[in-house]
DNA sequence: GATCATGTGGCACCCAGTGCCGCAAATTCC
DNA sequence: GGAATTTGCGGCACTGGGTGCCACATGATC
């Protein structure tokens, strides 16, 4: 009716992860909320996931369907309850970042973030795999989630790269999203091996080494360095164990790209 | 016509892509299917996305609600009405490649079919990529269609890439996935820009552009040889104008390397 | 002890999406 | 040409996700 007197209400979800993290309601509802996640995925795991109503996860929680709907948004956000969490730790890495650190290792270390967040209780990731593999909605759920990650890592990287080897070019926002993109699907490639194969193994290990053969086929092995031009007209990098890569001008002095290229295989 | 025995009145949305399509019927249909789309555009553009139901687009349609679910599987699909299509058009596309063509090349021209449709109807999809920015139901559809594209494509450069350059390596399932999110990042990037500019220009010049830097900041210029290995320690490529990519293994003689190095730049 | 904030239960409600039935027009078969 | 069959549509009824609102209980605050 009239709006005049009480925005007392009003709010649904107010500011639950700001200030007051420690309080001993805010335990009781994080508590409450793992209660419901936990019923949640026990009964997709046994029924199935459309099969399974919010209703029957309230009842096997030992609440109200209401209340559930206060602790996540939708029936979706049951099964991946970490993701909203996990992309402001991811943020927080970037902003943490040292100054001296390139951007793509940085935004390489905020996605592990994501890649632990599955590797901390592998049984539940493989079983929450099985289901995203099997229904439509989960999936799409999933896909968007990974998206956020790499527009933070897009933005991040836009803003990060003038400082450094890039000269501002007008092709940084291509460069910035095609590598925030490389890194993503990097993770998700490694990340879905590891759930196929059951969860077993060294994820993070995988992770690096995939990181490796993204960083030799994608061109920044010559990160640290300046960018190539008429000073300095050639650079070499390493792309994994064995390969050597060097880039130059073509109308660098050849003698200068050898001595690049002897003092590179010097440090080797 | 096979089966003897009747499913006659189970099949929702049966087969009407497939068979019988230059009917008189078939015609009704898209006719009728794009008179749904059409009132649908008009209603989320006026009163928006969420405020639109779908008792509302089929009155607006002259049909019956159940009419448009005939039609569209959610009312999501009635904004993106050619995705289906362009699909199946981007799938054609690579089935259809000539033998001789670079697998990644193929790939960039199978998004080309998903630019093309977009710049079909450009005022139309400016108002599209409006609605897609404040609804992130919408968001999350055109993340999950995209991605639909993208599986396609690393699907095509996994089971094309051993007959080439690659010897079928074990990083070569990450290296597809990589470039195929390369490729439809680039497009994304491309298509967006042109889109917040209102629709205006040559984007499939932009594209090509943009083609161009990814691969260029890429390796892909190593295309056309054979992996670095030891009988074949050393390689050049062209990475824009002015610049030379050589990549070399470390243990290879030095002389080689020079060898190859002039051998590009004599060419150039 | 009164006050206020917060979490909860319990409704009523909206709306997307589905199954089903009946009907009418179109198509096919005899 | 007329009967049988198919096909598309209207019109339900129903399920289930998600929201707004109110009442009530608990717990913290002054």
């Amino acid at each position: 009716m009239s709006q005049s007197a009480k925005p007392s209400r009003t709010s649904t979800r107010s500011d639950a992860p700001v200030s007051a993290a420690s309080t001993k309601a805010a335990a009781q509802r994080l508590k409450m909320r793992r209660e419901l996640a936990s019923a949640a995925m026990e009964l997709f795991a046994t029924k199935g996931y459309e099969a399974t109503t919010v209703d029957e996860i309230a009842a096997a929680a030992g609440v109200a369907r209401r209340t559930f709907f206060r602790h996540f948004r939708s029936k979706e956000e049951a099964i991946f309850p970490d993701h909203d969490d996990t992309l402001v730790r991811a943020e927080a890495v970037l902003t943490a970042a040292p100054p001296h650190e390139h951007p793509l290792d940085t935004v390489c270390r905020g996605i592990k973030e994501v890649m632990r967040m599955y590797a901390a209780s592998p049984a539940l990731s493989v079983e929450r795999y099985r289901l995203t593999r099997e229904v439509p909605a989960l999936r799409e759920r999933e896909i968007a989630s990974v998206a956020r990650y790499e527009r933070l890592f897009t933005r991040y990287l836009l803003g990060h790269f003038d400082e450094r080897e890039h000269a501002g070019g007008s092709d940084d926002p291509l460069l910035a999203e095609v590598a925030a993109s490389a890194v993503v699907t990097a993770h998700n490639h490694v990340l879905r091996r590891w759930l196929r194969a059951g969860g077993k193994g060294d994820v993070e290990a995988q992770l690096d080494h995939a990181f490796g053969i993204v960083r030799s086929a994608f061109g920044w092995g010559f990160a640290a360095g300046a960018p190539i031009s008429s000073e300095r007209p050639a650079a070499t990098a390493r792309a994994g164990d064995d390969v050597l890569v060097a880039v130059a001008r073509t109308d660098a002095p050849l003698n200068e790209v050898m001595r690049t290229i002897q003092q590179a295989l010097k440090e080797a």
